[in-house]
DNA sequence: ATTTTTCATCGTAATATTGCGATAATTGAT
DNA sequence: ATCAATTATCGCAATATTACGATGAAAAAT
């Protein structure tokens, strides 16, 4: 085993928890929060920003694209990522409104 | 490798990840789901609820669990489990002040 | 004391993630 | 054509996650 059972999932609980996924590490969290403070977009100084090697930072940006909370556009020979504004607010919706659901309970 | 840095990373950069990384699996949607809609506490009829075994739930239980979204009531042989609102509020919040500091780019 | 019920934990196998050095790939500049 | 700069990808090693059967632990009921 080792692999998520995702067909057993619906479509919805799936594509919140791969969008969990993608925060799901620090140093993604680290990049968002870069690319949220420099509104404009950035490329490869997230490597002097942050203490992880170049391919490591490309992975964790490969990570972001796949859910598809950023970006990029190529500008050789860099690559200028920035946030994706409609999954992003997909991403805090869908968030949000499953963290709203709950309404409080009477035991425990 | 194949550690995460937690190190290199601010406190608060990694309760966030580890929150969603409590988050980023399907069976643990669902289950905090299920714990919505019944508002009343839910033990071991979750296993009856999703289509895997008694072990795997528990395990997903046990990471709820270690977050703190989660909490249990020992009421032999039975254990009630239930949200906890205290760090339900937290990850709402904390993950809401996140998604809410994106304000727009211009570029891309 | 034994049985039953419920849940946690152990052990194990399969797969995924993390991290990095090395190597490609791309394109502008020389 | 070669070089420099930047980023992606490959290959690998270490660790983590997912899933399950089997076993253990706890306590009520017989």
């Amino acid at each position: 085993m080792g692999a998520t059972k995702t067909e057993v999932f619906t479509a919805e609980q799936n594509r919140l928890a791969d969008l969990a996924k993608a925060l799901a590490h620090p140093a993604r969290i680290a990049i968002l929060e870069h690319l949220m403070r420099t509104k404009s977009c950035i490329c490869g100084e997230l490597v002097d920003e942050l203490p992880l090697s170049q391919a490591t930072v490309s992975q964790h940006l490969k990570e972001l694209s796949r859910v598809g909370l950023i970006k990029g556009n190529i500008d050789p020979p860099r690559v200028c990522y920035c946030i994706n504004e409609t999954v992003w607010t997909e991403a805090k919706t869908t968030l949000g409104l499953f963290f709203e659901a709950f309404t409080g309970n009477d035991c425990c």
